[in-house]
RNA sequence: GGCGACGUAGCCAAGUGGUAAGGCAGGGGUCUGCAAAACCCCCAUCACCGGUUCAAAUCCGGUCGUCGCCUCCA
């Protein structure tokens, strides 16, 4: 029973096995950061996130690196993306990098995607893409024309493997290229030269110029991880032309083969349409975040494969965050009668059936990281947690206490989806106490069958966020 | 046009040869002062056609449909 992977590379799902047993060095392609991020970006690096986590809880040292993009990304235009908002906004081109970097990792942070080790950036590493290009250009891989650098593609047979690309194809099927210096249509851009106006620019044996969008992430990669690393990721959609041409590059220049393990998500669409800043339908993952709770974004992406494709809509967040909130409340439950549970030693039958469920949310978890499945271990967990709190009498701590460490480790660490009580102890304390104090005020007027004073403070809190519920062994609290 | 993926109940979604997980919604119950929560029961033969097999949602062929990439995108 071990961790298979579904290689991209291969097109197979394959037994996983690390370049050195129990260190795993994965590199996730990153954002460009030149505006927020949006829910597309969420599906991406919560997928990665929990793919780190596991690997973690399985044991494992990893290393993860993930690059923010700061220069170098063009479009269509030949405009860099980044000076294009900063002309907009007026602003330094390091000034907006700035911003939407710090907009990135506060998003990802409130989604509690764990951060990477290394989030190298681009900018800072032009000397490592440097030396790669000129590494390049010694062993006939690349050829300079007028100031820039491109990657001869026709030097590099295995071009195209990733993605099932074939040259060939690709010189009938490509469009009118914007610099007609190249020799290939599919030769790319290694360094470009900067035209004046083009204020992102450094000095290199070729002249002033800037790097090309790829090579950041073979250098970084390098740099962090070696030559040859375990796992690369990213989303499908840059599986042509960015991820090949990482992987013509890398190799071509170091000789040796670049990641073992190819793991591309699937991209996300908003109500049937995939997101696209040409088309303007994003959704960001701050808007996305005021209308519904982080952990009802990620319960909703990893209620699907992270290799499927998945629609974004009102309708199929809402059942994901209905579903969370059933897990959530059996950890409620759980946590709420830790408090007055005697300390006796735990339920031999609770304790067999939470072992066999976290093998059983392991094999699922190894099963090329099905969280789909592993999910629906919880919530079979979840009812039975739910049927024996509810009508098996009084819980022992010791069982109660296991109950809990399963949701902590599976749910929690692992998925990320079960936080912890709080924010801060003695707040929580404090609040904990003062709605205790209205709970037995309203429980006196209730012995008295005083309904209206009883269903006025129910309601009352209510309106405060705090939803009160009566059960046979006293009355429970939650935040609603 | 080329390459690739997919099509499972009202919705989301696992399942790759042995007779359909899980969640949401819906219907019916139990519990309850009411409410909420929870629990129990009900709710699909897997786009379509043909083939292989003792046996197919799962393999093969075809049809229809959806989507992604090929051009910036996680």
């Amino acid at each position: 029973m071990s961790l298979r992977i579904y290689n991209v590379l291969t097109r197979q799902k394959e037994a996983f096995v690390p370049v050195a047993p129990g260190k795993v060095n994965i590199y996730v392609c990153g954002p460009t950061v030149y505006d927020y991020s949006h829910i597309g970006h969420a599906k991406t690096y919560v997928s990665f996130d929990v793919v780190v986590r596991y690997l973690r809880f399985a044991g494992n040292d990893v290393l993860y690196v993930q690059n923010i993009t700061d220069v170098g990304h063009m479009l269509d235009t030949g405009e860099d993306r980044i000076l294009k908002k900063a002309r907009q906004a007026s602003a330094l081109p390091m000034q907006v990098v700035e911003t939407y970097a710090r907009a990135y990792f506060a998003d990802m942070d409130a989604l509690g995607v764990r951060r990477p080790d290394i989030s190298p950036r681009a900018s800072g590493h032009i000397p490592e893409q440097i030396a790669m290009i000129e590494k390049l250009l010694a062993d006939g891989h690349a050829y300079v024309v007028d100031g820039s650098v491109y990657f001869d593609v026709a030097s590099f047979p295995e071009y195209g493997k990733l993605s099932g690309r074939v040259i060939e194809d690709l010189e009938e099927g490509a469009r009118v290229v914007v610099r007609e210096e190249k020799r290939h249509p599919a030769d790319f851009a290694l360094w470009k030269r900067a035209e004046p106006e083009h204020i992102l620019r450094w000095p290199s044996p070729w002249g002033e110029g800037f790097p090309g969008w790829h090579i950041e992430c073979s250098a970084m990669a390098a740099k962090y991880l070696g030559e040859t690393f375990d796992i690369h990721g990213g989303g499908i959609d840059n599986i042509f032309p960015h991820n090949e041409c990482e992987i013509a590059q890398s190799e071509a220049a170091h000789g040796a083969p670049f990641a073992r393990y190819w793991m591309l998500t699937g991209s996300l669409t908003l109500e049937g349409v995939k997101m696209s800043k040409s088309l303007g339908n994003t959704l960001t993952i701050k808007d996305a975040l005021a209308r519904w709770r982080p952990e009802a974004i990620r319960a909703f992406i990893l209620s699907s494969h992270y290799s499927s494709p998945v629609d974004f809509s009102d309708e199929a967040i809402e059942a994901a965050y209905k579903g969370w909130q059933r897990i959530w409340g059996a950890v409620n439950l759980t946590r709420d009668q830790m408090r007055r549970a005697a300390p006796f030693e735990a339920s031999a039958a609770v304790t067999d059936m939470l072992t066999a469920a976290r093998a059983q949310f392991i094999e699922r978890m190894d099963d090329d990281f099905n969280t789909p499945a592993a999910l629906a271990v919880l919530q079979d967990v979840t009812r039975q947690v739910n049927t024996l709190l509810n009508e098996g009498g009084p819980q022992t701590l010791a069982t109660l206490e296991t109950i809990d460490a399963f949701y902590r480790d599976l749910g929690g660490e692992v998925l990320g989806i079960v936080p912890e009580r709080a924010e801060s102890a003695a707040d929580a304390a404090r609040e904990d106490g003062l709605v205790r104090l209205l709970i037995d005020l309203r429980a006196e007027a209730r012995a008295k069958k005083d309904w209206g004073t009883g269903d006025t403070i129910r309601n009352r809190l209510k309106e405060l966020g705090v939803v009160l519920e009566d059960r046979a062994d006293g009355t429970t609290w939650k935040l609603g």
